[in-house]
DNA sequence: GTTGAGCGTT
């Protein structure tokens, strides 16, 4: 509280930068944004542990770790880059404007080649008029980029449209610009969306393996808080040997697919998170904020008893691999 | 031949 300043950095050797807090205490990550373009948290080193930890973001705000920021530097997180569209544009937003380093640039990229560029997925197209085809989809479509499929869904013994379909371009900058905007067709308005039917995985969640039993959801949070903000941990119980961890940020998510992280001294392993096999609907976008994100798992009155009779099966361990099992972490 | 929030036969 009696800090109007706190001190922040790019880098540990870089020279701080004072950043104004608010009256409660707290910092806004805009404040931190303003002066470091692309910040998207912070971390700092942990004096007594000489880990890095990092700082809690809720919903824009910094949050003093032990309610006093001290006189610590701050270092400021950015999101780990993907080569969604070309190198050289992340590398002119990131590294010009940030001054990352580009070895950084190169790791984080690594990282996410494999997995390409950003997918693509079918957008549903809703208000479609009865009289719409296929043909008038992709000649409208085709004004925003390259379209790669487009259904206009009928009646099969009418053969009239029910008045929906589905469109699919090349390019995800494509498909973010036509989820944002309205659509006038043959003059109607219409949206699109993505499908909610479909079981996609969701990007920004992780499947944490090789996590030992002591590691709680709140110290899996304060650990993964440095690369983003977190919005959800999920620790299955019993004790399973792995975690799931929710980004808000799906890149900084898939940055960290199959990276080897040191927690607690123990390596562990980041991957996707395979989708769940539910096929209701997929949890509303910015409904339930996480807040209490670590809900199950945390504070964990675990029973020692059963997890005596269990005895860690590693093949059990194995075979569980990023299959999510249970619930979401949200109990009903 | 009608309808107008939604969620995809193969």
């Amino acid at each position: 509280m009696p800090y109007l300043y706190i001190r922040v950095a790019e880098d540990e050797n870089e020279e701080p930068m004072e950043i104004p807090s608010e009256d409660d205490g707290t910092v806004l990550l805009s404040s931190v944004a303003a002066q470091f373009p692309g910040a998207c948290g912070l971390r700092y080193r942990n004096p007594e542990t000489q880990c890095l930890r990092g700082v809690r973001l809720l919903e824009g705000v910094l949050y003093a770790p032990e309610n006093d920021w001290g006189n610590l530097v701050y270092i400021v997180n950015y999101p780990k880059v993907s080569p969604t569209s070309d190198a050289s544009e992340a590398a002119s937003i990131y590294v010009s404007d940030n001054k990352r380093k580009m070895e950084e640039i190169d790791a984080a990229s690594a990282v996410k080649v494999k997995r390409g560029f950003q997918k693509t997925s079918d957008l549903i197209v809703l208000g479609l008029p009865w009289k719409t085809t296929e043909q008038d989809l992709k000649d409208y479509f085709s004004t925003f980029g390259e379209v790669i499929m487009v259904q206009v869904k009928r009646d099969l013994k009418t053969g009239n449209s029910k008045g929906f379909g589905f469109v699919r371009f090349t390019d995800y900058e494509t498909q973010i610009k036509v989820i944002a905007q309205r659509h006038l067709i043959d003059g109607r308005w219409c949206d699109c969306k993505l499908p909610n039917s479909k079981a996609c995985p969701d990007d920004r969640k992780v499947f944490v393996g090789r996590c030992t039993e002591d590691m709680t959801a709140e110290e899996l949070r304060q650990y993964f808080m440095q690369y983003g903000e977190v919005t959800d941990v999920f620790i299955p119980k019993p004790f399973r040997a792995f975690a799931f961890v929710t980004f808000a940020d799906h890149q900084v998510a898939q940055a960290l697919c199959g990276e080897d992280l040191i927690i607690k001294g123990v390596s562990v392993h980041i991957s996707n998170a395979e989708p769940k096999h539910n096929n209701s609907r997929q949890m509303t976008e910015g409904g339930q904020s996480g807040a209490g994100g670590f809900s199950q798992g945390y504070g964990s009155n675990r029973s020692g008893a059963n997890l005596a009779g269990m005895g860690l099966n590693p093949a059990m361990v194995g075979r569980c691999s990023a299959e999510e099992l249970g619930g979401d972490g949200h109990a009903g």
